[in-house]
DNA sequence: ACCCAGGCGGGCG
DNA sequence: CGCCCGCATGGG
C-alpha cells in the first residue's frame, strides 16, 4: 500500500525519541520502522513524499491506511501548525531542520510503560529495557506469509507485567523503577481504566495519571501527547527545560512550573509540538555540539 | 574514576 | 509551595 504525504518525515517523527523508537525497530537508514500494533506487524518506509506500508496479521488495506494516518498524526494541517508555533528565531530554526516531524498517537498502555521507564534514563537503556521485556512477556505471534514464517511478539499486556516479581523485572534492567512498572500495570489491569481518559480533559487526565505510583508530572505530559493526543502537554525534561531556560530566560534557572506557564501562554494547544521540536533540536544540538 | 540520562517519591522548612 | 536527597544501571 502507498502513501502520499505531505510536511511528513518517517526519519525525523522515529528519530524524536517518541514511544514508537522505543518499542519499534528504526531502519538502517533512519527512513523507515517496523513495529507492532494490536497484534500486527507494521513496517512503514518512506521514499519523497510516498511512504510505502505493509502489514503482517489481520489488517485490511484500509485498516492500514487508517493506522498509519493515525500513528504519525497525518490529519493534523502542519501549515497551521508551524504558524502557530514559528514564534521566534529559534524554534523556526527548529521547524525548517525537522520540517515533518509529526508527534505519534500511541497505545495508552504501551506509551505508559515505555514513559514510566524512561524517567532519570537515557534514549539508548529506555529501547533496550522496553524490548527485553517485549521478548520476555510479550505474546508470540506467528503468520505465515507464503513460503516464509514471521514471528514477531506483541507488547506484553498490563495483566503479563503485573504478573511478574518486582526481582524479575529488575532482571530485564528496570533498575528502581521496576517497582513503578508493577504498581502501574497492577492499577491499569485492575481499577484504573486508562481508557476513560480519553473523553477527559487534559487537566483531569493528568491528574488522574499522577495518582498512580511512578507518574509526576512530566510522565503525565508524555502519556498525554503520545498516548491520548493531547496537544497542549508540554513535557518538561531535562533537556526542555536547558532550552527554555537558555533561549527564553536568559540562562536563568525557572521552576518547572514556570516553564509550564510559559509554554502554555506562548503555545497555547499545540505546545506539545513546540516541545517537540525544541527537544530534538537540542538534543541533537548538543550532540553536535552546538549549544 | 566521574557524570549524566525524556524524574519521582519522600521529607523538610 | 519550593528545595534537596536517594534511587539502579550502563554508556561516554
Amino acid at each position: 500500500m502507498r502513501l502520499n504525504t505531505e510536511d511528513f518525515s518517517i526519519k525525523h517523527t522515529v528519530e524524536s525519541a517518541q514511544p514508537i523508537m522505543f518499542f519499534g525497530d528504526i531502519k538502517k537508514d533512519g527512513n523507515g520502522i517496523v513495529y507492532t500494533s494490536e497484534g500486527t506487524m507494521i513496517d512503514a518506509e518512506q521514499s519523497g513524499s510516498t511512504l510505502r506500508c505493509s502489514s503482517y496479521g489481520n489488517l485490511t488495506e484500509s485498516g492500514l491506511r487508517e493506522e498509519i494516518t493515525r500513528r504519525f498524526g497525518l490529519r493534523e494541517d502542519m501549515k497551521k501548525i508551524y504558524r502557530e508555533i514559528g514564534t521566534d528565531a529559534l524554534i523556526v530554526e527548529a521547524i525548517n531542520k525537522y520540517r515533518g516531524l509529526r508527534i505519534t498517537r500511541n497505545d495508552p498502555w504501551e506509551t505508559t510503560l515505555c514513559f514510566v521507564i524512561s524517567q532519570f534514563n537515557n534514549v539508548k537503556r529506555i529501547k533496550g529495557i522496553v524490548s527485553r521485556l517485549i521478548a520476555a512477556y510479550g505474546k508470540e505471534k506467528r503468520f505465515d506469509a507464503g513460503n516464509v514464517e514471521i514471528l514477531f511478539r506483541d507488547f506484553p499486556t498490563p495483566q503479563a507485567i503485573a504478573r511478574q516479581s518486582v526481582k524479575s523485572l529488575m532482571s530485564h534492567g528496570a533498575g528502581y523503577r521496576a517497582e513503578y512498572i508493577k504498581a502501574v500495570a497492577e492499577a491499569c489491569s485492575g481499577g484504573f481504566d486508562l481508557r476513560k481518559l480519553e473523553k477527559k480533559d487534559y487537566a483531569d487526565a493528568k491528574e488522574e495519571l499522577m495518582e498512580l505510583r511512578g507518574i509526576g508530572d512530566k510522565v503525565a505530559d508524555c502519556i498525554l501527547l503520545f498516548g491520548y493526543g493531547k496537544l497542549e502537554a508540554f513535557p518538561v525534561d531535562t533537556w526542555i527545560k536547558r532550552v527554555v531556560e537558555a533561549a527564553y530566560f536568559s540562562g536563568k534557572t525557572q521552576s518547572v512550573r514556570k516553564i509550564h506557564e510559559f509554554a502554555d501562554e506562548r503555545w497555547g494547544g499545540y505546545a506539545g509540538y513546540a516541545q517537540q521540536y525544541l527537544f530534538h533540536f537540542g538534543r541533537n544540538s548538543k550532540k553536535e555540539n552546538v549549544i
